[in-house]
This record gives C-alpha cells, sequence and structure tokens, in this order.
DNA sequence: GGACTTATTGAACGGGCGGTCAACAAGTAG
DNA sequence: CTACTTGTTGACCGCCCGTTCAATAAGTCC
C-alpha cells in the first residue's frame, strides 16, 4: 500500500550525496546550514525534517563516504597481484584533488578530516574514526597474508603491521593531497613506500 | 632605555604557548575566545591588545609549533645512524597522545590538522601549511643522500621520493594517533615502512 | 607633583549561527 | 466532497560567537 501524504519532491539518496561533497570540501565547522541549502536543493525545514541536525547530517555523509571507499578499497584488494591495485587506492586522493580544480572541489579523506576536526572532544566522531579505521585495518590483514605466502610482499613485516602501514599512508597522503602537494610527488613516495613492501632477494 | 607606559603583567612566550595548547587539543574553530581566555589568564581586551584576533593568535600557534618541530626534526637528521633517529621523530606524536590521559590533550600535528580544517577555503592557511611541508621534505633530503651514500638508506628511490614519503608518515602516524589508534600498532607501522626504507642485500 | 603612555578589565554589541514553526501544498482514504 | 497525513516553505528566534571600548590602573618623563 502506497504510503499517505504528500510524497517527497527529492531524492534522499542524491541530497545527501550533495551534503556529503559540500561537508568533504569544507569540513564539519566551516560549513552552514545555508551553505547546505544553497548547494543542496532543499529549503532547511526539509532539511531538517528529512535529516535531523546538523550533526546527524554530518555523520550520515561520512558514512556515505566511507561505505564508497572501503567499496573501492575491497575491490583492490582481491586482486592479483595486490601491490599495483593498492597503488591505484593510495594515489587516488592525489588525482582527485589534481582533477578537480574549483577551490570548492572535494579534498583529503573525510573520516581523517572529521579525526583531525572533531577527536578528541566529540564523543561520536571519535568512535565513528575509530571503527572505520580498525575496519581498514581488518579488510587488509588476509589479502596481506596472502601476498606474502605467495611470495609477492616481503615478509619482514607482520601482515598486520603493514595493514597498519598501509592506512598510515592512505590518511596521509589524503591530507598531503588536501594540503595542495603536487600529485606526481605524491606519487613518487607512494611507489618509495611500496618498493619496501615488496619482497626481494634480500628478504629470505 | 626602558619603555614608558604600564609595564605587561604576563609573558607573552607563556601565554602562546599556553593558546597553542588549546588550539591544538580542540582545533581553530572548536576552539572558543572564551575557553582561551579561561585556559589562558588574560581578560580577552588584553589577549586582542597583545596578538590581535583569533586568526592571528592561531596561526602564530601554529608557526609556534611548528618551529619546535623543526628543531627536533633537526636535530634527528644530524645523527648516525639516521634511521633510527628518524624512527624517535616519527614515533612521538603515537607516545604524545599516549602519555597525556586528559581529553584535553594536544594529539596530532597541528599543521596537518590545519591542512584538515582550514585548507582550502582559508588562502594564510594553505600558504602555512605548504611552507611547512616543504620545508620537512626540503631538510630531509640532503640527509637522505648522505645516508644512501654510506649505505644506510635503500637506493632504490630518490631521496626526495623517500623524504616525501617521511612527511606522508609523519602526518599520517599524527593523525591516527589523534584518532586514538594504539601506540604499539603504530609503532608496529612505523617499523615496517622503515624496514622497507633499509638498505639490504636486494638492492644492489 | 602633573602629563603622558601603555596595559587591564569586563560589560556591551552586532551578527551569523543552528534550529523551529505556523501556514500552506499535495497527496491518500472512505 | 471532507478528513487526514505528510512534505515544503521561509520568516523568525534565541544564543553564543568574535570583537570593541570607555573606564581605570600602573608605570615613565620632566
Amino acid at each position: 500500500m502506497a504510503r499517505t501524504g504528500r510524497p517527497r519532491g527529492f531524492d534522499p539518496g542524491e541530497v545527501l550525496r550533495s551534503a556529503r561533497d559540500v561537508f568533504w570540501a569544507s569540513g564539519y565547522g566551516g560549513t552552514s546550514i545555508q551553505a547546505l541549502v544553497d548547494r543542496v536543493g532543499l529549503e532547511r525545514g526539509s532539511l531538517y525534517a528529512a535529516f535531523g541536525d546538523k550533526r546527524r547530517l554530518y555523520f550520515e555523509a561520512v558514512r556515505l563516504y566511507w561505505a564508497e571507499y572501503e567499496e573501492v578499497l575491497r575491490s583492490a584488494l582481491a586482486q592479483v597481484p595486490l601491490l599495483p591495485a593498492l597503488r591505484e587506492v593510495l594515489v587516488m586522493p592525489a588525482q582527485l584533488g589534481a582533477a578537480a580544480s574549483d577551490p570548492g572541489a572535494p579534498h583529503g579523506c573525510m573520516v581523517g578530516n572529521t579525526a583531525a576536526e572533531l577527536v578528541p572532544h566529540d564523543a561520536e566522531a571519535t568512535a565513528l574514526v575509530a571503527d572505520a579505521f580498525d575496519r581498514f585495518v581488518g579488510m587488509t590483514i588476509e589479502p596481506l597474508r596472502q601476498a606474502q605466502q605467495r611470495g609477492e610482499v616481503s615478509t619482514a613485516s607482520e601482515p598486520e603491521a603493514q595493514a597498519r602501514l598501509l592506512l598510515v599512508l592512505a590518511e596521509g597522503t589524503a591530507l598531503l593531497a588536501r594540503a595542495g602537494t603536487d600529485p606526481a610527488a605524491a606519487v613518487a613516495a607512494i611507489d618509495a613506500a611500496l618498493a619496501g613492501l615488496r619482497a626481494d632477494a634480500g628478504d629470505r
């Protein structure tokens, strides 16, 4: 049975994606409700009716961001060889910043930005960030172990340490991309890191 | 000749350090003037008379932060062997977060936090961050080159790429420390990265 | 001492912020 | 049609923010 009442005049998913882009570019504190209203196509009242207050909308936007990021990461982790696929994922934020030349373009990793801006004084943000980072590491350990076994990745370190290293690289690269680092330089840094992860004659 | 007029009742350097700590813990947007007044020991008027407005005080605080960080980095870069000294620098933010258990404790790298919060929509912040990061890389290249020549560091990558990698590691680790990552896990990730930088039999 | 200069104080201000709500619109139910 | 439910609108509200300033304090200069 169809719901009674006046139907929605907008697609909530589309609005959430727009809100994510605004928050992504300007952060939580740097984004006013008015800025959201201007870019999202909804009046304030509708925004509040549909998504609750600013905090809830922000966290929802971050969750959407991270869900999409996990999707990209997951498909990379399924590939063989592993390191070239991971290279693509790590390099992504640098290229994203270069491609979008307008000043309001999204930059960096929303979860990392949230950590810098809202952690530790916001408990909900802290939990969200910790959960996201834990999931990154959890997803990455097993593929790394398998890559070690097949001789692609160095066995000089434990897979878990290497997984955490990949997270450090991902967040560090994203932050530098937001800061405007030259994409080519970022790629060179990533390649230097991956060269260190590769298995070679000195390994065993 | 001594200056005329009523003398200052406080030490500007000490006040600036206090302000840096507050901003470091809570960020720019998360810190209100009232919070500064409460923690710094100056009334609003004096704060404004001595340091200008909030933005100026913030940037001054970040510059102080970075100057001290550069000092630590510089002394590490002068040591032989290089990698153990760099390990100390990279690991520092993780231990800093663990040592200070109170919720208002400073976490992460102030420059990185500034990048996440104020870049790209604040031009002055953008310039400050870019300059700091460039200085990091500039300082680090030459010591890395020498460490390559003496056989300590792998020659698989250019010193500049390795320098940028170190910056990525420093900023990534600092961000994860702010997010509450277990210090031991952070250290393990750093060690995995440094293992990849070390020169070994497979190198030549 | 009086004139002058600089520092300190905290009340006051204007503005922009996040959030609300009463009136109205657009559907369904019977 | 009338009754009901849900969505939309934008004016409006109160608060807290960063900032200012007139009054006062505490020194130096001559």
